[in-house]
DNA sequence: ATGCGGATAGTCAAACATGATCAATCACAT
DNA sequence: ATGTGATTGATCATGTTTGACTATCCGCAT
């Protein structure tokens, strides 16, 4: 899944470097185990295999005391280029059937600038008022077809409910970046929370 | 994941004695390919696992010409107590990160009565304003917490606004149900739809 | 000193999903 | 007759997800 590489590569890029149970943890107290089904071997499989891609590395292992050895990961150029591109597509495509991509690119939007988040989320709206549209001439033809299943017309109904209420949320955020609220892109030298312990192990 | 399962049982309880090519076809006319991630190779799957498991039997093998046999399932006793309990546990459960779900579920919904449709559905509002008003509550928790990165906070209203969508669909249909329009178990003697091409093969 | 819950750090076999690929057939025009 | 593209019916290697499980260490009360 592709909000899984995202959400790695992306608490990877915050706390490199960082192993990955200290990722998990992050991720966990961002609730992604329930909204991304990141389940514990999903944070270790996605991080070997981002990193058999070369988009990490393993900068060192460390052994305390007698514990599992933890691996280190950091981000290489080449995964900060897919980071950015993951981060945008995420940010950018409306993924009704993929609920979790937006909110693992919500996580990470104020690495961009304001001025793109504004465009992204405009152009976010603009999709699903498309997508509201062709739906409403999609549910007439579905009801003009006999052989189908009138409960395909609710399906589209209730795709386009939610979708709705996506850009209620968006629309509700819009307002607030562009009144100027929230950080973004290089307008902040430092993150506010640089740990979900309060304490960074090492 | 138990939206292939609830869609894969639910088609061939309609269509059987059924192969898995004509199930995929009236599954993919509902489009599940795209909001159950539904490829080719889960159909045929789930079906191999559900008569693993006792719930589909292979009533036999069918050859056309040339081409690949086709296998033919059935439910079993077992399949249909199945079937019945994915369904309403899918139908009475608010799971808002597997959407899916209740598409599934309002796909096979008519086979149960009208008046478990409407509790389900109020039971559903129930829960849908539960979760509203105690996210409340866990934003301002996060608010108050310095090491939560502030997104967290939107990640739960994102998810609380898709939930307001959906509750909205519901109550439009709860409405619909209630004044007597569709048709639910017993009501009817034959679904108006029995075929996703018209045209039954053989 | 001992017991016990919780945190740490990660593994692994089994289950499941992915979607390109196959090879025959059919419809239909050239 | 022959090429073209869509349809039929399914498989399979590869990859990903699942989540129970391991095993140590720490804090702290008994």
């Amino acid at each position: 899944m592709s909000a899984t590489r995202l959400l790695i590569l992306g608490a990877v890029r915050i706390f490199q470097p960082v192993h990955g149970y200290f990722v998990r943890r992050e991720l966990l107290s961002w609730r992604a185990d329930a909204w991304a089904h990141l389940n514990p071997g999903s944070v270790y499989n996605a991080l070997r295999t981002l990193a058999r891609e070369g988009f990490l590395v393993e900068v060192g292992t460390e052994v305390h005391g007698g514990r599992p050895a933890r691996t280190v990961y950091a981000l290489t150029p080449d995964g900060e280029t897919e980071f950015l591109a993951l981060l945008r597509e995420a940010l950018w495509t409306v993924t009704p059937y993929e609920p979790a991509n937006l909110l693992a690119a919500w996580s990470f939007a104020h690495w961009l600038p304001r001025k793109e988040v504004v465009l992204a989320f405009e152009h976010r709206l603009v999709q699903v008022d498309a997508s509201l549209k062709s739906s409403q001439f999609a549910i007439d033809d579905l009801a003009s077809d006999p052989r189908k299943p009138s409960h395909v017309q609710d399906h589209v109904r209730l795709i386009m409910a939610r979708l709705e209420g996506e850009a209620e949320w968006t629309r509700a955020l819009l307002e607030r970046i562009r009144a100027g609220e929230l950080w973004f892109g290089g307008e902040q030298p430092e993150p506010a929370w640089r740990s979900n312990t309060g304490i960074l192990p090492d």
